[in-house]
DNA sequence: TGCACGATGAAC
DNA sequence: TTCATCGTGCAC
């Protein structure tokens, strides 16, 4: 495996997006090497996008997101869950993209078939939003021998209420995986 | 300072 | 379809 450098997040995000499947997303908790294969995923694409968080401009919320690229946005939804983004693009252009769901590889126990559920099984909270993931600990890496995958592209997850920007078939997914989420 | 609601998940 | 549960953003 090898981590992925900031300039693979320094690119269109739709593009880092769909490349962002089949790699291995790493969390080293407490000793603990989680792995995950990502098999679905959303992109945001900025503030013109009426479905993303920086849609409402910089807020103490989403100033990760209007930060460099490369870093983890982590945010809290429902009271209950987490969600996990990378940011992508240019420092300012707040775009991200949202990880739904992974197929487990190593040291996972628990359901992994959506963006909350993903977050509590590779123990992803708030403590890491921000955290730059061409560090330690936290991580994006390449396969060494990538499997071959056809990508299915539908319309995001509870956006409805983003006009136009709903109908954007900006949600990206491994076909046939047994992983991606239900919905 | 208060309040409506959400990039969810599970139960009914 | 309803509910758990709370931080955020925006209206007063």
């Amino acid at each position: 495996m090898r981590k992925l450098p900031r300039a693979f997040y320094d690119r269109d995000t739709i593009v880092v997006a769909r490349d962002l499947l089949g790699k291995y997303l790493v969390h080293v908790s407490r000793g603990v090497a989680r792995v995950g294969r990502i098999v679905e995923v959303e992109a945001y694409l900025g503030p013109h996008d009426l479905a993303a968080h920086s849609a409402r401009g910089l807020t103490q919320r989403t100033q990760v997101m209007f930060g460099p690229p490369g870093r983890a946005y982590v945010y809290m939804i429902y009271g209950m869950y987490f969600c996990m983004n990378v940011v992508t693009e240019r420092e300012g252009h707040a775009s991200a993209v949202l990880l739904r769901a992974v197929e487990p590889v190593k040291n996972i126990e628990e359901r992994t078939q959506g963006p909350g559920l993903l977050c509590r099984a590779l123990r992803i909270d708030k403590r890491l939003n921000g955290y730059d993931l061409t560090g330690k600990n936290f991580y994006i890496a390449a396969p060494a021998k990538p499997e071959p995958m056809t990508i299915v592209k539908r319309p995001r997850v509870g956006v409805d209420y983003a006009g136009h920007w709903a109908r954007r078939q900006l949600r990206f997914y491994i076909k046939g995986n047994p992983f991606v989420s239900k919905r």
